[in-house]
DNA sequence: CGATCTGTTGATATCCTTCAATTTTGGTGG
DNA sequence: CCACCAAAATTGAAGGATATCAACAGATCG
C-alpha cells in the first residue's frame, strides 16, 4: 500500500512534466522496487563522505542540511515522497551537505548504470528527470529570495505553501491540508529564525484564521491570504505542461528509436 | 586578446574538474567562437519570458536575480567568464528569475543541438558541465547557509572569498586580488542587507586591515581572518579533482567510442 | 564641469534574538 | 489506564543587529 503511494508520488510529480507512457510508468515504478529504510532523524548521506548513489524517496520525509561550526544548523531543503535525489553527484568526491530523515523514511536506491541506461535510451524519463532537477534548483533560489528579502511572516507562509503546492503535485495533498512533521525547530532552521519567533508567527496565523496547524496536520484555511503575505506566486514550481518544442523534440527521438529498432 | 582569456576561463574553470584533452580544448574554444554583447545593466534573459537558449559568459560579469513587488532586488547568483549557463533550461516554459549584466558583458550562445550533441557525443565535457551545473547549485546552498546563518560581517567576508576564489579558479585572480565592479546595493541585494550597512562592514573590514576595495578593485589582505569570519571553506566549490571512479568511467567510454570508431 | 550615481555618516526605529521559565504534548513502561 | 519523562511548544522581558530615513560628500562621465 504504501509502496502504491510511493510510486503514485514520483508518477504524479513527473506527469506534471510531461504525459509519461505507459511503458515509462512501468520502468519507474520497477525502479522504486528494492526499498531500503531509515529511522527518523538518521542521516541518509553525511557532509564530507562520498555521496552515495542516486534515490528515490518513497515515503516519509527528510531534509538537506548543512551545521555550522557553532552547532547551528540550516535546512537546505525539504525531500518529500516522489523526489529524485542527487542526479549526477557521482561526479563529486564529497557531499558538501548533509541529509538526515525527518520520519521514518524509505528510499529507493537507483544504481549509476540505470541512471545512465536512463539517460541514453528513455529520453522522455531522463528529460522528466532533468526538469525535476531544475525544479529543486528553483527551489533552492526562492528560498534565497525568502531569506534575502522576506520578513519572518512571508518566510513562514512561503514555505508552507511551498510544502503543500509540492504535496499537492505529488498526489498527497487533500484541500490544502498536508501532514506537517516538523518541529518549529526544524521550520526555524530551514527559515533563518528562531524556533521562539516562528512560535510567534505560528500563532498569530492561528489567530487570524490563515491556518490550523496540530498534530502534524496543517491546513491552510485563507489560501489567497497567505499568498499575499508570502507573496506567494507558483511559476517557479514550474508545475505546467512541457513547452511544445519540447514535445516536439521527445516525439522525435522516439520515432528515431523505433526505426532503429526496426532495423535491427 | 578578450577572446583568448574568455576561452581560457571556460577551460580554467572546467580543468578542475579533470584533465580535458586537446581535442576537448579545441571544440570548447570553437564553441565560444560567435560572441554577442550586452551593454552593462541590461537583461540578458528576464523574468517571465521563455528561456535564452544556453551560453558561455566570455566576458564582463552578470547576475541572476529576482525583483519582488514592492521594488526590492534579491541577487541569487553572480555570473564570470568561464560560466555555462542554463543547461537544461529549455526544459522550461519561462524563467523564473532574470539574468542581468553589471558590466559590458559577452556571451557565446550554445545552440541545442549543440549540446545535445556534446552530452551524446563528448564524455568528458558533458561530465565536466554537469560538474560545472552542479558547483552552481552547491553555490546556491552556500548562499542559502549565509543569508540563514551568517550575520552581515559572515555575508559580506563569505561572498568576497567566493568572488576571489571563483576567480582563482577561472584564472583571473591574481593573490587574492580581483576585480569588483559591484556597488554596495549590489552587494546589499545578495546578501539581504540594506546598502548602508554593507558600507559599514565594509569599513570596518578596511579599518581591520583584512582588504583593501576602491575602484573596482579589491585584495584580500588577511586571507585565514577573513575566512574565519566566513566560516568559508572551499570545499563545497568542489575544485579538487575528479574521483578515480569517474575518470575510470570516462576512460571507459572513450575506448567504447575508439573501437566503435574503428568498426565504421 | 555640472548632473547623477555611489559611498558615507548619524540618529532613531524595529524586527528578531536571547535567555529563562513554564506548560503542553507525546511516548513508554508499570 | 495512569505515572512519568523528555521533547516540543509557549510566554515574557530585555537586548542587539540591522533597517530606515535623511543629509552630505565624493566619484564618475558625458
Amino acid at each position: 500500500m504504501v509502496g502504491e503511494n510511493a510510486q503514485n508520488a514520483l508518477i504524479a510529480k513527473l506527469s506534471h512534466f510531461g504525459q509519461l507512457k505507459v511503458e515509462d510508468v512501468d520502468l519507474l515504478v520497477a525502479l522504486c522496487a528494492k526499498e531500503e529504510s531509515f529511522a527518523p532523524r538518521t542521516n541518509i548521506s553525511t557532509e564530507g563522505e562520498p555521496p552515495r548513489s542516486d534515490f528515490v524517496l518513497t515515503s516519509g520525509m527528510a531534509c538537506r542540511y548543512r551545521l555550522m561550526p557553532n552547532g547551528t544548523r540550516q535546512l537546505l531543503t525539504f525531500l518529500i515522497p516522489g523526489d529524485f535525489c542527487d542526479l549526477r553527484s557521482f561526479l563529486l568526491r564529497s557531499m558538501d551537505h548533509s541529509i538526515g530523515t525527518i520520519l521514518e523514511t524509505r528510499i529507493a536506491a537507483i544504481g549509476r548504470q540505470t541512471v545512465t541506461h536512463l539517460f541514453a535510451h528513455h529520453p522522455r524519463i531522463a528529460a522528466a528527470l532533468r526538469w525535476s532537477a531544475m525544479q529543486e534548483e528553483a527551489m533552492l533560489r526562492e528560498r534565497i529570495v525568502s531569506l534575502g528579502r522576506r520578513n519572518a511572516h512571508g518566510r513562514v507562509a512561503h514555505l508552507l505553501c511551498e510544502l503543500v503546492w509540492r504535496q499537492m503535485a505529488n498526489g498527497s495533498s487533500d484541500n490544502h491540508a498536508i501532514r506537517l512533521p516538523l518541529t518549529q525547530t526544524d521550520l526555524a532552521d530551514a527559515l533563518g529564525l528562531t524556533s521562539v519567533h516562528v512560535n510567534r508567527v505560528l500563532q498569530e496565523f492561528r489567530r487570524d484564521r490563515l491556518i490550523t496547524l496540530a498534530r502534524q496536520r496543517l491546513k491552510l484555511l485563507d489560501v489567497p491570504k497567505l499568498q499575499g503575505i508570502a507573496e506567494f506566486n507558483r511559476d517557479y514550481l514550474h508545475l505546467d505542461d512541457t513547452p511544445i518544442e519540447v514535445s516536439r523534440y521527445l516525439g522525435q527521438l522516439e520515432n528515431d528509436e523505433l526505426s532503429a529498432r526496426k532495423e535491427l
